[in-house]
DNA sequence: CGCACCCCCTGCCGGC
DNA sequence: TGCCGGCAGGGGGTGC
């Protein structure tokens, strides 16, 4: 489910509870993609939570020390400090509700925070993670690369990634490793927006296709962002609140249906295991 | 390196 | 109505 601007709108959606405490943590369901620690519960209790922030798909709420008040003054918050770590899989939700709503269907863990709120994570299939941890030893965020959206991340940039490398463009969107936080609806819309094949080698890009792509990165992520993510199924941020870019896809699941710019079927085809959409005429 | 193929898990949809 | 196969936004592992 969750692509950088879903994530994204469930980070905004959380901001509120910047600067709670948290009072208690119920591990009701432990087995996640990762076995949730068995120390997850303490290790949480009674630190503050600092900030808020996105890598890739990834969320990393900060937290404050265990420290000595004067100490705590001290210390920067975010540098070297220890954070929980949170990955939504494919069906994972964070809610934020008032304290002592009844558990519902998949909510597996419960974090009750001081101002009579909790935030709940939901999740039917799974494949979710959270951790607590030093922020800058999590192995996950080795595997993240650099965010589309930030203002360092250049077409030079891109034509680095893209050179030498034999595999479709479509896979190299996606690789985390390359750039984080692209799934497998943002990289059909991004191609379609570029006018370029899913399976076209990525080293065989021209100079005006790597910027055309670059652009079309960030008009795609920018305007997802901006309608709240995409509610395929039952995506929800924080508040419970669908999102609308579902309505503005112009290939993603639209096999067989017209092109929205030339009316050509629209066509499914597979790349490293996910479907594919692309229209054959506005795409090359 | 790239990729095909498997796994994890639940829900939903279409076909029969 | 019910059952079954296929598919789904994620990542990780293996083997070729």
């Amino acid at each position: 489910m969750p692509e950088l601007p879903e994530v994204e709108t469930i980070r905004r959606s959380l901001l509120s509870i910047i600067g709670r405490r948290i009072e208690a943590v119920e591990v009701v369901e432990p087995r996640l993609r990762r076995r949730v620690a068995e120390n997850f519960a303490s290790q949480l209790v009674g630190r503050l939570i600092e900030g808020i922030e996105r890598r890739g798909k990834y969320l990393l709420f900060h937290l404050s020390g265990v420290l000595p008040e004067e100490e705590r003054a001290n210390r920067r918050p975010f540098a070297g400090g220890e954070s929980l770590l949170v990955h939504l899989g494919m069906s994972g939700a964070l809610l934020l509700q008032s304290a002592g709503t009844p558990r519902q269907l998949h909510d597996h863990v419960r974090i009750r925070l001081s101002g009579d709120v909790q935030l709940m994570y939901n999740d039917p299939r799974r494949f979710g993670l959270l951790r607590v941890g030093h922020t800058a030893e999590f192995v996950e965020l080795g595997n993240v690369g650099p965010d589309p959206l930030a203002e360092t991340f250049s077409a030079a940039d891109l034509a680095a990634l893209v050179r030498g490398r034999k595999k479709p463009v479509k896979n190299l969107l996606m690789d985390q490793r390359a750039l984080g936080g692209i799934g497998n609806i943002y990289a059909n819309e991004i191609l379609f927006r570029a006018g370029i094949r899913p399976g076209r080698q990525a080293r065989r890009l021209t100079r005006a296709e790597i910027r055309r792509l670059l652009g079309a990165t960030r008009a795609v992520l920018r305007s997802a962002v901006r309608h709240g993510g995409s509610s395929i199924s039952d995506y929800r941020d924080g508040s419970g609140r669908r999102g609308y870019f579902q309505l503005r896809l112009r290939v993603y699941g639209r096999a067989g249906e017209p092109c929205l710019r030339c009316r050509t079927a629209i066509r499914r085809t597979v790349h490293a295991g996910r479907s594919s959409f692309y229209c054959p005429k506005c795409q090359r």
